[in-house]
DNA sequence: TATGAATGAGGTTTCATTCAT
DNA sequence: AATGAATGAAACCTCATTCAT
């Protein structure tokens, strides 16, 4: 039997993407995860650790998952390249959890996680980011800038390919294309 | 004394983006707007009703901002240029409305709101792209992975002035500057 | 109908006596009370406020009911006799009440009840106290103690006549016997 | 380290005197005592009988404590003297214990402990007022309301005591001068 | 003797909504 | 158009208690 934690984690996953955050009882949670009502409340004080305590596991899971790319040997090119194109498969491969991310990013519930956790998060990616900028691959603009306009364009791609329905080899055509374009507008002139 | 549906209206979008949805009363918020608690639900027959006609009536005064723009006589690069740029100051200028929207994008209740006035609201907008498109002004891409792209951009910019602080003036030069980088990721090549 | 907000402070009372605070769920308060869970609390915003507001209710009526005794005309130890009498009459008759009062006065929940009023409600007679040990009629202690044993003389007469379960004639007497026994302990000598 | 069963009674007795019986849960009494949540069940088969044994505890030590004065050679005013002064200074030692007795008392859980247990731990006190009164050293009245009074002014003094703030001198004559205040009320006339 | 994860009944409280005025 | 007392379903959460280890 799967650690009961987990299991609550994943159900409550499934449920707040499904029906949102006030959509979906504790009760029901518990029920579908196969628990009893006060064991969540065992593992997670409140409603919102649980939901915070979600938030955290995924943004991990995506770091993790991003780290090796930031990190790997070769160009800064060629890894800038490839954090784009895996964040994009990432978040196609688990749109549930890439949506619950944007859904709890424009919630008031942001508020609860701790800044710290955040930037360090982030740090490896800022990094390359910040050195491209400095060994004059990218344009000479706020690091934070750049943050910005990169991150958007990966949460535009994977909004477009949500709704478009394309088949695989198409997707993988479009999101080479849009990095093309995305390359045409962060890099250095 | 103003229009009490107004005053509800603005104590609703005060309160939903403090607090969010769920951790709005329409209690509370019926005691700040000064009216009593019956009074909001004689104007809007349910809490979701009084949710979706703050949505729209802030994008519709949103559109009308930028109808003028996307409509106007001249080059289509100017006016596409105006869209972004003036699209960039309402949001900055209107904090609160443009988070809103951002927060109710990612609720389960946009489904409450029916899906041609969207069409509708955006057309003008997204007139422009495809004519930008077929006069090969703009890359040849499908209009909706040109807009959602340009659409991410935009908030991308927002989020970094939001967090950056900049004075009016650098506030300006990057506006300019990014909408150079935007124009350089969707110019026909 | 009578008051609805009477009507749960009398079941409350009743209730309370009975089976204790703890033993006592607000639910079934509304439901004996013949009114909707929701509407005790709309009258009192929590189940500790309604606990509150009977012990004040209480101690209010209690107080007016000596009051006239201790502000009459008349002799300085006339209305200290009438004051005890009185007081043990009312316990007797109110014996609910007067459980209610020993039970809220050995619970933590005092605290929550604001000092001024206390003393404000035990003024009048506090006063005829003060007066009686300046003329010389009392024992020349200080007023506080000479209060407390005096009321603990009430509570104990209360506590024996309780459990005694004399006729109203041999209460009688004994009531005042007890009094002589009082006036023994704090006249002056 | 001490006996965890101690140290349960221990910390129960500090949080139910802080925050009463219902504010106090038995996980947080475990906590504080440092022992595992099953620990305390493992001991005190309910939270009622944790409660219970606690006061039997207290009222054995006070029992005892007092017992020696009652029985001791030598008349029975000075016994009875005695047993009033060390009572007082028992419960200014242990305000904690002297507080819970009075919430147990006021509480439905003093249904639980059985009445003879009661009656026996009072006996030896009882007797000597009973000795006092046939002998025509106490007041011609029910032996009953006797030790009511008694215990009465017992009550009084602590409470006037407890909030009067003197140094230990101005104490003991206080003390002193309340017994003597007591003897007048109670001694054969 | 001791543990602590797990339980589930039940408690307090919230809150959108109604309706008589 | 406006009110606010009243409602009751349902939510979150607590906590005494159990039991396998």
């Amino acid at each position: 039997m799967v650690d009961k934690k987990e299991q609550i984690l994943a159900t409550a996953l499934r449920l707040f993407v499904a029906d949102g955050f006030h959509g979906t009882p504790t009760s029901k949670i518990a029920l579908e995860a196969g628990v009893a009502n006060g064991t969540l409340f065992y593992h997670y004080k409140t409603k919102e650790e649980l939901m915070v305590a979600l938030y955290n596991s995924i943004k991990g899971e995506l770091a993790n998952n991003i780290l090796s790319f930031a990190q790997a040997e070769g160009f800064i090119t060629t890894r800038f390249k490839n954090i784009f194109i895996h964040s994009v498969y990432w978040a196609l491969k688990n749109p549930e959890k890439f949506y619950y991310i944007q859904q709890f990013n424009f919630s008031p519930h942001l508020a609860k996680v701790p800044k710290d956790i955040f930037k360090q998060q982030a740090m490896p990616y800022t990094q390359l980011i910040g050195e491209g900028i400095k060994k004059k691959l990218l344009r000479q603009q706020p690091e934070e800038l750049v943050t910005a306009l990169f991150n958007g364009q990966v949460y535009g791609v994977c909004q477009y390919l949500k709704s478009a329905g394309l088949d695989s080899g198409e997707q993988e055509k479009t999101i080479n294309e849009a990095y093309d374009m995305v390359w045409d507008m962060l890099k250095y002139t």
